[in-house]
DNA sequence: GTCTATAGAGGGATAGAC
DNA sequence: GTCTATCCCTCTATAGAC
């Protein structure tokens, strides 16, 4: 990909974080990179490409390093160590496209819908399955599925609000804090 | 307030939910509503209104059933129970105001911007100070408070995300199950 | 590769008839 | 209280000069 492009990714993956992307114009992106709206359309074809592109980039991130956990012979809750891990490594390297990834797929159209939409489901359904093995092999407990899929992936796909405030936190710290309260609570007394 | 008015905010929360406030437009609003958008003035001041009117009712909400939680004594944990109830609650209630709180706040403008801002800092300060004094207890483990904080209050704040599947699910089993797996994990071997 | 100019659609909001 | 008509603005995107 050509620089320029890859700079006004940047630029609106910013903006879209900041205000979602029906909110934001191409007259906004053009602006913050000191240039015109019309020069835009050199570098990329609209709106809806600088969309697709920036939300297909991260949920590919997602579903690779999910097939990659999904793919090896680990304990369940080894695996859902892995899937916390590279929850975190994702969003300290894309954190602005995974705002756009949670906040605007809905505004996708056509073919780039259907995909992202079936990216999702595939990968809830993967971390399903890790959890009801989990359950059946005893090592996690006999709770709604959905309950437990659920808090783990709603706490993951905000950690990119939390970007900011973790600044001074390594990210190493934050990967074994976060294990450490989603899988055994925050509970001292059993 | 009347009727009508009622009848356009509901409206309106449905559809910010749906593609956010500023994929919304007067004119989408009263086609659901089967009218036309400038008759839509004569019950609502414009579109801001709606927007202020639907966070603020919800903020408010969560900010009373906070104020009483931290006024009443009793163990950190139990409070933190109550908080999750609360958030249970509010969410079955207030759906879609709750989406348009988390996603179009950013939206608001001049004072209202403030205090929705104000209130959810307040709201987050409680609960931390709640988070903290349950550690120095020693009733929770000596995790960052941060972590535990936004693990709890992400997963809190999302649950408008999975109110539909919820369907089916009884809300006090749903409260037993949520606040077991926040307070305990979903490990068997701790 | 960036600009100016502009097309064409759609946005929020108001005026005034009924 | 709802409508039609309309104002004025901003939107995405294109055409064509430089």
């Amino acid at each position: 990909m050509k620089n320029r492009k890859k700079e006004i990714l940047k630029v609106a993956a910013y903006l879209f974080k900041e205000k979602g992307f029906s909110a934001v114009s191409m007259r906004d992106i053009a602006k913050a990179m000191d240039m015109k709206a019309a020069s835009l359309y050199n570098h990329i074809s609209g709106k809806q490409e600088i969309l697709s592109t920036l939300i297909l980039e991260v949920a590919a991130a997602f579903t690779s390093q999910m097939d990659m956990i999904t793919s090896e012979t680990l304990p369940p809750l080894k695996k859902i160590e892995k899937v916390i891990e590279i929850h975190i490594d994702i969003t300290v390297n894309y954190s602005e496209n995974i705002a756009t990834l949670n906040n605007d797929w809905v505004h996708l159209e056509g073919d780039d819908l259907k995909k992202v939409v079936k990216m999702r489901e595939d990968y809830e359904e993967n971390f399903r399955g890790i959890i009801k093995e989990g359950i059946s092999q005893g090592a996690i407990k006999q709770q709604h599925p959905e309950v437990i899929l659920f808090s783990i992936l709603s706490t993951l796909r905000t950690l990119y609000l939390w970007n900011e405030k973790r600044g001074k936190m390594d990210v190493n710290i934050l990967k074994k804090d976060m294990v450490s309260v989603l899988l055994n609570g925050i509970c001292i007394s059993n």
